[in-house]
RNA sequence: GGAGGGGUUCCCGAGUGGCUAAAGGGAACAGACUGUAAAUCUGUCGGCUAUGCCUUCGGAGGUUCGAAUCCUCCCCCCUCCA
């Protein structure tokens, strides 16, 4: 019994940065294994955000973790908390979501996360539920259970203050509330990123006070975005959707720099840790090639996604497209009516959206990026016969098949 | 309530009457080099069949031969004091 907690712990503790507390954690783990009743796991998202990337990822496959040894999952969604927007300094408060979009939202975000998760063992949950009717007395008992100087222990808050800088009121609120939130689910664990470490404290106070067991913190690190420096997000552009089609996520990962490689192994791979360790030192010893490395990495997130066979097909679209510079097998195709014999390069090239405006065009054949059935234009004033179909192809990537009806 | 600072092209940020489609940086895009690596270097980076024309500097007017730059009104953001 003892090395099955042992070995529970240490797959809930891979890749995590704080485990607060491992003690409770074990006490949990064990009371959940003699009663037969699972934990319950709690991680919030925001509402307005369904498009999820890797850098979410890490921390739904710690949710996965739980869920495979057979705890419950509350995926929660803070519809009531987004309204006021977690502090980050810039202390924007978002607009409230009508029910309709967080609904929408909220499909959304099970059709990404089930991907990964078990929909059978997971409770998709808005904190709006119980948020909405919490009376103003109860409210104000919420806020009085925290001082002042324990909110500026957030190291956000506490620069703030210390630089003079504005922390609005409301922004005290969103701790509080992420915190009650803990409460209205009886938590025995939440997930989060480590920028949420405070957040989740303040739900182990929170219960306390409430009389409950406080529960296990967990946060998982901030995974880089493409640039390996930005954490990943959407709004930096820097991200791979799970969405995204297996050709751009295999691309994308593979265009990933040696030393962030490493760091998407270690956060996002399956792999255990020692293995990770054997594929780096057979790499330095030059026995391994990186570019080997980097496509199982490649290879294995695209399978996660999709699957093994998709993952194959990725990879050899990619080789065939950057190795041996070939085409794609597949390529979106657009029909071009023409009523001229000829058409200038340009104009064909925005009608196949391959550029945004002529002026792009123009540019893009001077700097000999664009080819037409595989032979480089760089003549601005090219004229493209119109007759049966052509390939397209601007810069390493944008391809296109043109097929020319006459009208 | 008082005092002050500011809104510039995707982002940051110069520019305070013509030489400004607007410095510089970042992002992005292309090319070279490669493992589509990363890094680096070079070029491009408002629109337009273009040695020119058109539209941009919060909004609307105005002054001027000429305005992002000056004036008037308006909208929005921020900081400090109370």
């Amino acid at each position: 019994m003892q090395t099955v907690i042992a070995k529970q712990v240490e797959l809930i503790e891979r890749g995590a940065v704080n485990v607060i507390s491992r003690v409770d954690l074990v006490k949990k783990l064990e009371k959940a294994a003699e009663t037969g009743r699972p934990l319950r796991i709690k991680a919030g998202f925001d509402p307005t955000a369904p498009d999820l990337h890797l850098g979410h990822t890490v921390l739904i496959q710690k949710m996965k973790n739980f869920q495979d040894l057979g705890h419950e999952i509350y995926f929660l969604i803070g519809d009531f908390t987004g309204m006021i927007g977690d502090p980050t300094g810039k202390s924007e408060t978002r607009k409230p979501l009508t029910v309709e979009q967080v609904e929408e939202n909220a499909e959304s975000y099970k059709e990404q996360i089930f991907k990964i998760l078990d929909p059978e063992k997971t409770k998709v949950v808005f904190n709006s539920t119980w948020l909405n009717k919490l009376a103003s007395k109860d409210f104000i008992m919420l806020a009085s259970q925290l001082t002042v100087a324990r909110m500026l222990e957030r190291e956000d808050f506490k620069v703030r203050f210390a630089n003079e800088r504005p922390i609005s009121i409301h922004e005290f609120l969103y701790p509080l509330i992420q915190g009650y939130d803990s409460v209205a689910l009886q938590a025995d664990v939440e997930l989060g990123g480590t920028d949420q470490l405070f957040n989740l404290l303040m739900g182990r106070d929170l219960q306390r006070a409430w009389g409950q067991e406080p529960q296990v913190v967990i946060t998982m690190p901030l995974l880089e975005g493409l640039d390996g420096v930005n954490k990943m997000s959407k709004s930096l552009g820097n991200y791979i959707g799970i969405t995204e089609k297996a050709d751009n996520i295999y691309g994308k990962i593979m265009s990933v720099s040696d030393n962030l490689m490493y760091r998407y192994f270690e956060l996002l791979s399956d792999l255990a840790a020692e293995q990770i360790d054997e594929l780096q030192v057979e790499m330095q010893a030059g026995r391994v090639h990186p570019k080997a490395v980097k496509q199982q990495l490649a290879r294995e997130l695209t399978g996660r996604f999709y699957d093994a066979v998709t993952a194959q097909k990725a990879e050899e679209n990619f080789a065939k497209i950057f190795s041996q510079h070939d085409n794609p097998e597949e390529m979106p195709e657009v029909v071009v009516a023409v009523a001229e014999e000829g058409i200038w390069l340009p104009r064909l090239l925005l009608e196949a959206k391959l550029v945004s405006g002529t002026g792009e065009a123009r540019r893009l054949i001077q700097q000999h990026a664009v080819s037409l059935n595989g032979d480089k234009v760089s003549d601005i004033e090219h004229l493209v016969l119109t007759q049966g179909q052509i390939i397209l192809k601007v810069g390493k990537r944008r391809f296109c098949k043109v097929i020319f009806r006459s009208r």
